[in-house]
DNA sequence: CACTGATCATGT
DNA sequence: ACATGATCAGTG
């Protein structure tokens, strides 16, 4: 079977998930080097400039929609598309930016409505062997799979993102920390330490404060690997 | 080895 | 400025 044509430059969105299945499964097994030619892309010697290289190759190769819009990566297949850096063993490296952490204007939401539920209801994680000491050329698709939070897990990522909007709510955004939240932390999401967006202070005034994300923290995508590979 | 706060590129 | 894609780098 010749492994030249399997993927080609300028991939179409796929039109089910199994065929988005299907396409993320023949990746298994093949390094970013191969992957980079096929799409004439060049690899960076590391991704400390570069940090989101990896997931960009995975749109291209997977054909999600390209730009940053604040959706799904397959809006028509209600997926979103995540690479997941894992030791050889299977372990997740790296805590995964869910979603923007929203500041202001909170009456509206509630979990059932939140950028967090809408986009971890189906996710494509694409599991990369990436330990650092690893050249990026040299780094290689794991077996992709589609999860979806089981009941447990959704309501624990529930009180975890109420927790945190209620303290956000009340004026106390900067009293949070990435200790809080069993599985889903709060992070800063910025370019640096100075940028700055507007939140609700103490006493309801508009504050100045850092822009935040939320986070999956990686013992519980450790632990999604576990299960889908059978490892506990 | 896990964890937290900081950081980088790109497009709208 | 904000949302997309994330990993880095220092600490305990």
């Amino acid at each position: 079977m010749p492994s030249f044509q399997s993927l080609s430059p300028n991939v179409e969105p796929p039109r089910s998930e199994a065929e988005l299945l299907q396409r993320a499964l023949s990746l298994a097994g093949r390094s970013f080097a191969e992957i980079a030619q096929q799409h004439q892309t060049g690899i960076p010697q590391h991704l400390r400039k570069q940090k989101g290289w990896g997931g960009m190759l995975m749109e291209l190769c997977l054909g999600a929609s390209a730009g940053s819009k604040p959706e799904q990566d397959f809006p028509h297949l209600g997926v979103e598309l995540k690479t997941i850096p894992i030791s050889t063993k299977g372990r997740a490296l790296e805590s995964t930016y869910v979603a923007i952490t929203p500041l202001l204007e909170l009456k509206g939401i509630d979990w059932q409505h939140s950028n967090v539920r809408l986009k971890l209801a189906k996710v494509l994680w694409v599991p990369i062997i990436a330990e650092r000491g690893i050249p990026v050329a040299e780094r290689v698709i794991s077996t992709p799979f589609l999860w979806s939070p089981s009941p447990a897990q959704e309501a624990m990522l529930q009180k975890d993102w109420e927790d945190h909007m209620e303290l956000i709510s009340l004026g106390k955004i900067d009293t949070i920390t990435a200790h809080q939240g069993e599985i889903l932390q709060i992070r800063p999401k910025a370019a640096n330490s100075k940028v700055r967006t507007q939140a609700t202070g103490p006493n309801g005034q508009i504050i100045a404060t850092l822009p935040r994300g939320f986070y999956l923290r990686s013992r519980f995508t450790s632990g999604l690997l576990a299960d889908h590979f059978g490892l506990n």
